[in-house]
RNA sequence: GGAAGUUUAGCUCAGCUGGGAGAGCAUCUGCCUUACAAGCAGAGGGUCAUAGGUUCGAACCCUAUAACUUCCACCA
């Protein structure tokens, strides 16, 4: 095949993908005879489309799994969709509206089949967006989670939790969403800081002129006002407990109470107390039997308990109570004040806290073993430090509203029967009351919390409750992969389902990321417009330069951000891979390649193997503790320095010579790393080295099911490698010497050399004149014999002359050879006060002293013969 | 109010259980050297936020301070 001169992705990335799928190598088999690893892609709700934080978690689990795939592991990464319950309601609501279209009009069954026409729509593009990006993972078991699978598994996970009590139906003060006209779970509320008042009303008492003032920053819900609480031991007001108060506006009257829940020091030390709109005033009121009267509607407006204000809006009813107030005398005054809202996280809307029969889940029993199991490492957070945070939510959780008032979603499975009340919670569908044998039987209207199935992904997707095969070899799950924005929702969620519903930990390791951020370090998001398209940017650089850009230079947890730079230098890291490959391959030209332990290895063939098993164990340690962005760095280091800038370099005296014999030994070389560094960039830039691959002589199939390079520690040649290194340093310092005295690189010079180690030199004779521009490398007994107006230089294993005649500017050579030997005199002084610090030479490991002494002993011998070549000039 | 994180080269960030400060981009100087100008070679640039402490030795561990970011709670 004809490589193209530059590295162009659109001519492949698509075809390989088409291959890839079609030759079923996704697919994970049930073997008895391999390890399963098992990741379960976070399922991306159907309202949404491609963005950067799915591109990056997508990258880091492709990364993860061809990883231990090529390592032999049966790999499953298993894909789907969430039906997002209210963010999709809520999305069709809205198109529904622009058709000038209400909910009501078109009925419950009639909004699922729209419900379900977009499912169809929008999951399928996501899942063909994710396929863009390269995710290797298995769409034979593909899920969602309103399938017939997962809402098996949500029904038995809700009756046996209804079963064991610890579901629950009560009426409690929960967040209201009056847009969505939903109760919403904790987790589902944004508090964000607005400004606002504090308004000051005066209730008077009944039976004289005593006064009291409260404060409230939401003054409409005075109207639902069952007491005024002070503090038990507050002087202030000991007389005035049990009396009665007139509560303004309404022809009510209310008690004052003591309760130790009033901070004395805070405002005027008396509470407004409205059971029914506030979660502390709710906890008062049951505590001291007040009745609870609720003066809002499920829309946001003022009930018929709200006298004169029913029907109002809560904001326009606020400005009429409040001035209403004022016209009474009981508004005393109005003061400026920032407080948190709470804020619907799907449409913004200010909630109100509302009392509401809602159902429950019961946390107490069920977070403590999930906080054991982190406890215990069972489950492992990376990095670690997001554990506290996992603990910290979970050892103050509340109980799970689980209800919504919605339409989308799993329905509630509990049916009421209308002849006698029995509340029916089963398996299956009821048809007749167990308890009276009636058939009237109505199931309950609301839907669950799109986190509930959620929550039981790990195992619902494998067939729980059923214990089917997939169940039993791939769950418990390896590593769940997500960011830390949803550890409240769903991490903490599937850890204490799956100990409570599998009596096991959904996965051992949760591997946390941050989020994606403009160049600006701003969040991307809609409102900003900022946001950019992955798309967009596999359409330019190609999904493999996006895929590394998300990765390079990118710690566990942290945040990052995205930049063109950063995935163009990526996309030429590629270009320069493609070229290299290119370069081998043009030269292999069909030519019969033997086995590199066939052949007779050279020192550079030494050395680049040497760092080639350095480069395959850092890259294995590093993917195994989930550091994908030093994994990455280190192998694209490995292929730009070490084999691009180097190896081939050094290679060419042996390709471009006569010996056919080394050429064919140099070219088994070439193949070999490019074939292995191939292997170790494949789960990072999966389509470019499939594309190069396939092109390799000695090869066969795919790379993608090819074994990732193992550590093989003969070939770490040690030795060699680090006496090469020497040679390395010849070349550099001659191509700094030419530089320093304004040589051009073209212009070819003669190398005199001083040196011990002749026979390392003259083996590496080619390399080292090819590499440094050299016409002649010759030895020599001494500086003093070189003539001429002539640069020199040492190195640890060598004196360098380099004859360059009028270039030669004496007074630049001698400032050049001060300033070395002051660098030495430095390296000298640190290494010698190191080791006659009595207590460093006592107290260090032996190594480091050793290593310490050697050193010393290496500069004094370079420092005396730079002081040489100084006098020489 | 509670907690976590960040602070390293002009910019964006790495630096994995303490043992001579790194990368990319940007800058400067030469080069179109038959794989690659999306490139090659050479170079400059950092009291690792501040102040203490532990240690033979600290960017890394401890304490305090400052600035920024985020999460949780929500005293009306």
């Amino acid at each position: 095949m004809e490589m193209q001169k530059t590295y162009n992705p659109k001519d492949f990335e698509d075809r390989i993908y088409a291959d890839w799928e079609q030759s079923g190598y996704f697919r994970a088999e049930v073997d008895a005879n391999k390890v399963p690893f098992t990741i379960m892609m976070p399922p991306p709700n159907i309202t949404g489309q491609l963005h950067m934080g799915h591109a990056m978690d997508a990258t880091m689990q492709d990364t993860l799994i061809r990883f231990k795939r090529m390592q032999g592991y049966s790999a499953l990464w298993l894909p789907g969709c969430d039906h997002a319950s209210i963010a999709t309601e809520v999305k069709i609501v809205e198109k529904m509206k622009s058709e000038g279209v209400t909910k009501a009009d078109i009925g419950r069954d009639g909004f699922l089949v729209r419900a379900w026409e977009w499912k169809e729509q929008y999951g399928n593009r996501i899942m063909m967006q994710q396929r863009k990006m390269g995710t290797s993972c298995d769409w034979s078991r593909q899920a969602f989670t309103m399938d017939e699978k997962c809402s098996r598994a949500v029904r038995e996970v809700f009756v046996n939790l209804y079963n064991k009590g610890l579901i629950y139906q009560g009426d409690r003060i929960i967040n209201w969403c009056p847009c969505c006209k939903t109760a919403l779970s904790d987790a589902e509320v944004e508090y964000a800081e607005e400004d606002g008042h504090f308004w000051h009303l005066r209730y008077s008492a009944t039976d004289g002129n005593v006064d009291v003032v409260v404060a409230t920053t939401r003054p409409e819900t005075m109207l639902g006002d069952t007491a005024v609480a002070v503090h038990p031991d507050d002087e202030r007001y000991k007389a005035l407990v049990g009396k009665t108060l007139k509560l303004p506006l309404t022809d009510r009257e209310i008690p004052v109470i003591a309760d130790e829940y009033v901070d004395p020091t805070f405002g005027t030390g008396c509470v407004k107390i409205t059971p029914a709109h506030d979660p502390n005033d709710f906890e008062v009121g049951k505590r001291h039997s007040l009745p609870i009267i609720r003066v809002m509607n499920d829309d946001g407006t003022m009930n018929e308990l709200a006298g004169s204000y029913n029907g109002l809006d809560r904001y326009v009813a606020r400005k009429k109570i409040v001035a209403d107030l004022e016209a009474s005398g009981n508004l005393v005054k109005i003061e400026k004040h920032t407080h948190n809202v709470g804020h619907c996280y799907r449409c913004h809307s200010t909630v109100e806290p509302i009392v509401s029969k809602q159902w429950f889940v019961k946390m107490e029993p069920l977070a403590k073993p999930a906080i054991q199991a982190v406890m215990k490492n069972k489950t492992k957070f990376v990095p670690e430090r997001f554990s506290k945070i996992y603990y910290n939510w979970m050892e103050n959780v509340r109980d799970w509203c689980i209800s919504r008032q919605l339409w989308w979603g799993h329905r509630i499975p509990v049916w009421y029967c209308q002849d006698c009340g029995q509340v029916v919670c089963e398996k299956e569908d009821p048809t007749v009351c167990p308890i009276c044998g009636g058939a009237h039987l109505k199931q309950d209207e609301d839907v669950l919390d799109t986190w509930f199935s959620s929550a039981l992904w790990p195992f619902s997707t494998l067939g729980y409750p059923e214990e089917t095969e997939d169940y039993k070899y791939f769950y418990p799950t390896d590593v769940l992969v997500t960011g830390y924005d949803i550890i409240f929702f769903w991490v903490s969620r599937m850890i204490f389902s799956g100990i409570e519903h599998t009596g096991k930990v959904p996965f051992h390791d949760v591997l946390i990321h941050g989020i994606v951020r403009d160049e600006q370090g701003r969040k991307m998001s809609k409102s900003l417009g900022n946001g950019i398209d992955p798309l967009e940017v596999i359409e330019k650089y190609g999904a493999d330069s996006l895929r590394l850009s998300l990765l390079r230079g990118v710690a566990p947890g942290n945040d990052t951000r995205y930049s063109d730079t950063k995935v163009e230098a990526c996309r030429n890291f590629i270009n320069k891979l493609w070229n290299a490959a290119r370069f081998v391959l043009m030269n292999v030209e069909g030519k019969k390649i033997p086995a590199i332990t066939d052949i007779k290895l050279a020192p550079a063939d030494k050395w680049i193997i040497s760092k080639l098993q350095n480069c395959i164990r850092e890259v294995t340690t590093n993917l195994n503790k989930y550091e994908m962005g030093v994994a990455g760095d280190i192998v694209c280091d490995f292929v730009w320095e070490n084999f691009c800038d180097w190896y081939i370099e050094l290679s060419k005296p042996a390709l471009y010579g006569e010996d056919e014999n080394r050429k064919k030994d140099a070219l088994a070389v070439l193949c070999f790393v490019l074939e292995n560094a191939l292997k170790l960039l494949h789960p990072f830039i999966p389509f470019v080295t499939e594309e190069i691959y396939a092109n390799l002589p000695n090869v066969k199939g795919s790379i993608m099911i090819s074994d990732f390079p193992r550590y093989n520690s003969k070939m770490a040649y040690k030795k060699e490698a680090k006496a090469f290194e020497g040679v390395m340093d010849i070349i550099k310092a001659v191509r700094a010497m030419k530089k320093d005295a304004d040589c051009p690189p073209s212009k070819k010079v003669e190398i005199n050399i001083v040196t011990e180690s002749k026979r390392l030199i003259q083996v590496n004779k080619d390399c080292i004149m090819k590499l440094s521009g050299a016409s002649a490398l010759n030895f020599v007994d001494s500086g003093a014999t070189v003539e001429g107006k002539t640069v020199s230089s040492v190195t640890e294993i060598a004196q360098i002359y380099v004859p360059l005649g009028e270039l030669v500017d004496i007074e630049k050579e001698k400032a050049r050879l001060t300033a070395e030997i002051e660098r030495i005199d430095g390296e000298i002084a640190r290494a010698s006060g190191k080791l006659k610090n009595e207590s460093f030479v006592s107290k260090a490991p032996a190594k480091l002293v050793d290593a310490e002494k050697e050193k010393l002993a290496k500069y004094q011998d370079m420092k005396a013969k730079c002081v040489a070549q100084l006098e020489n000039l």
